[in-house]
DNA sequence: GATTCCGATGCAAATGTTTGCGAAATGCTT
DNA sequence: AAGCATTTCGCAAACATTTGCATCGGAATC
């Protein structure tokens, strides 16, 4: 280090950190000749010294999609200024995996860690074991059932219920409405509260509700509900990005026209519904959002100060050209 | 650690290693112990001694993008059962934020780093000096001109002349070329390759190659050439699924059968392509294995064995129903 | 001129590992 | 039984930093 050139090493930390301790024109030269040299502190040793690194640990099932990327972007946008830096871990829906990362996080000592939990995980004692680590933990998006945990999430119930009551208002007379796996408590919050604002808004429209589990489910039920001479829906609902992929596929084979024949609505993070003209109607669930709430949550937990248990971001409708008018 | 509860504490060290130093059954107890009480080694102290992280610096220009989420699932998938971490920074295209990224991964003494360079970069002078603090550095997708780094790219020739070859040979007359910002390599070496095979292979096929910096402008120019009655193209190509996301929109718009009057062609992840239908035939430029080989190439670095300068991933046209058979 | 006090700096311990080297213990050979 | 090799283990230094406490010089006070 620098002592070499001039003298003592402790100062030199001290200088470093702006101390009150050490004059004034020492300060000077030792950052002068630290710039010079472009020094830069260990940041392990500093890490190893302190007990705090700042890093902050996030596992989510997969890394393709959009979704999760939107809120890494939001995530990475908050968590860049504040020093903090993200470690990505991916879990591919195994608990294995997922519990081996928790240990990764671990083991690196992160600041704090946000998981969005695998769909076939009910084990908690991997998260237990790194809460009583010390470690902070939040879950996002896919969270656990109990109220233990820090949680964010879209705020489900409220887009189910934006969804319905613009489908209701629309005037259509029969809907469909694709959901994703029953297991996932996104697809059942969303779709409870679909239903129950549907039956209460408007009780005589008849409404299919149907299970997709990925794309291809989700072209199928809409090719066969849409070839359908005499039962064909005038309203299509898709609960996310991927069901509506699987959805226009259908739409756009079948040849039936939006939205003269057929209204659309979906729940999307919005870059989808940009790509079809006229541009889908979607009520907004938004990655970047949930990214900045997520890291403002764990933050808090960071610096010890108690967050909220459960926060939510507000959907928005964004008006297209997929709905009558 | 163990060694209140039993004996000494360099040999729990070298027995969790599984030294051949230390006797077979003290390791066993140490080994039994060890995980009964779920230790686990303090990363940071380990890294401080060894000077040899585990974590691999990835900066790219944005997250939100179409590119490098497939690109870094693909990483991931290599780095996690190497033991190695992604910790992932976004430049916002800032030449400045780069440098400070680049900093920041020297100050985490990063086991390599990995960059996509923004835009506007010129000065490389911070790389040179992550370089220089013996951090082993590659590009990949956006590299610079010279020859001094390792880097790895979509076999960006190979695929324009491969796309450039299938619309020639699907005997089109007049074809509009679509292709992005022309400061970046990648649209220089693929656009290049495309008029280069296509004067070759079928001089008199006319073909209008535009610029089109985002995906609106890529609508308006398809959209005013499909619009043109007498001199409306049969074939249209992307070079991006930025150009494609625009160009479908026109294309939608305009009520045209896809491939009945145009054929259309881009190059792609494969993603895009598949949302609609026909689905469209492209030429895959995979973010994947461009994640995967990425990760070879650094890892070799980092190993202290030269890898190759520059080393590409191969394109493949992947069919669909977009081109007249 | 001695005591006190204060501002400025250095000492050394501590953080949790790894690792070269030496020591103790054991076994084997004469 | 002594010498030697071999196995098994502990000591202590090193990694780069932080921080409580001691120290040192000088100024101020009496």
């Amino acid at each position: 280090m620098s002592e070499i050139l001039e003298i003592s090493i402790s100062t030199v930390s001290r200088a470093l950190k702006d101390h009150p301790d050490i004059a004034e024109k020492t300060k000077k030269k030792v950052r002068e000749l630290a710039d010079l040299m472009d020094y830069e502190p260990n940041a392990l040793a500093v890490q190893l010294r302190t007990n705090a690194s700042r890093l902050i640990g996030v596992i989510v099932p997969e890394l393709s999609g959009f979704f999760y990327h939107s809120f890494l972007a939001g995530l990475e946008s908050q968590a860049r200024p504040r020093g903090y830096t993200l470690m990505i871990l991916q879990s591919n829906d195994s608990p294995e995996t997922e519990a081996s990362n928790l240990k990764l996080c671990r083991f690196n000592r992160a600041a704090g860690v946000l998981v969005a939990m695998s769909t076939g995980t009910t084990d908690m004692v991997p998260f237990n074991r790194t809460r009583d680590a010390g470690t902070p933990l939040v879950f996002f998006d896919k969270v656990p059932e109990g109220l233990d945990y820090p949680k964010v999430t879209i705020a489900d119930e409220e887009a189910g219920f934006l969804a319905a009551d613009a489908i209701s208002r629309n005037g259509a007379r029969r809907v469909l409405a694709l959901f994703g796996d029953p297991a996932l408590s996104i697809t059942r919050k969303r779709m409870k509260a679909f239903r129950e604002t549907f039956s209460g808004v408007s009780p005589d429209t008849e409404l299919i509700c149907r299970h997709a589990v990925n794309m291809a489910e989700a072209e199928g039920m809409a090719a066969s509900a849409l070839s359908d001479v005499d039962g064909r829906p005038d309203a299509l609902f898709c609960m996310s990005d991927e069901i509506l992929s699987g959805a226009m596929q259908a739409v756009q084979s079948s040849g039936i026209q939006v939205p003269e024949e057929v209204s659309l609505l979906a729940l999307s993070n919005g870059f989808i519904p940009s790509l079809f003209k006229p541009r889908i109607t979607y009520v907004e669930t938004s990655g970047e959002s949930l990214g900045r709430k997520a890291f403002e949550t764990l933050h808090r937990c960071i610096e010890g100060v108690d967050p909220p248990l459960e926060t939510t971001v507000p959907p928005r409708m964004v008006p297209g050209g997929s709905m009558r008018p």
